[in-house]
DNA sequence: CATAAAGCTTACGTTGACGTAAACGTTTTA
DNA sequence: TAAAACGTTTACGTCAACGTAAGCTTTATG
């Protein structure tokens, strides 16, 4: 059986960075800082779709106004691998803080895109007003 | 008849710092940009409640993750003024553009805070789960 | 009346998130 | 086989958004 577009396991600098439209030195930023940490072949990076997710969820993060910080500590939500309890217990303090900022960003965003609606709208009107004259 | 808790036409700078949790260096700043722009008694800035919504506007785009010249362009989509037509027609298009963006903000928004719900499922569970042991 | 609190200006410092340039090694491709 | 395309490291530069410190004036308060 032929291997049919596959998503492949492995990816290149600029395999990550034409699909998601960043620079390789952003790339390679999120790498000096430990937000990911691609492997090897020889002296070339190799990326996993593990490194690939990753980006996709820093780039999530930059879209929504997080610094990098705020990212790296969301994604290590998602493996929690501290079986400690108290660890477990300031780990759900943390979710349950972002949840909070998340919800007033819902907030805001409503509100200024009923505002936009609106001024979207008087110039509609505007418009209309002045092609009477 | 008195005048019982009338919301003021005028504030200091310290209203507006306690206010919105910023310091004055901000509210300084962001009239030395030009965003701002506080009548003077004398030496000391007094500002109107006009001002006062134009930071509340600044500081609901920051919490949005926009920029203070996003912020700046935004405001100015309030207060359109400009009869042209040619100008009315790429302030729709600048409008139309941002509401496109705040929609992608949305769905990210709803994705991360699904993330975050089953984090904290997930938290929750392992405690559970810890406490049997 | 002195001293604390609030205001002001000027100006240099800092932090995050990359940009940009130099200088060099592989690997495709015309 | 030459040049374009892709990869690498090192390191200094930049821009936004304030922070911070110095030094001075005005206003409120014990």
């Amino acid at each position: 059986m032929p291997n049919l577009a596959t998503t492949p396991a492995e990816f290149s600098i600029t395999d990550l960075r034409k699909e998601f439209d960043v620079t390789t030195r952003t790339v390679r930023h999120y790498e000096e800082i430990g937000l990911i940490n691609p492997s090897r072949r020889g002296q070339t990076r190799v990326y996993s779709s593990a490194d690939r997710t990753r980006l996709r969820l820093i780039l999530r993060g930059k879209r929504l106004g997080l610094s990098l910080e705020d990212s790296r500590q969301i994604i290590d939500m998602y493996e929690p691998g501290k079986t400690n309890i108290e660890q477990l217990n300031s780990l759900i303090h943390a979710i349950r803080q972002q949840r909070e900022k998340l919800n007033q960003q819902l907030d805001d965003i409503s509100n200024l895109l009923k505002d936009l609606k609106k001024s979207e709208a008087d110039c509609i009107n505007a418009l209309k007003t002045n092609r009477q004259n």
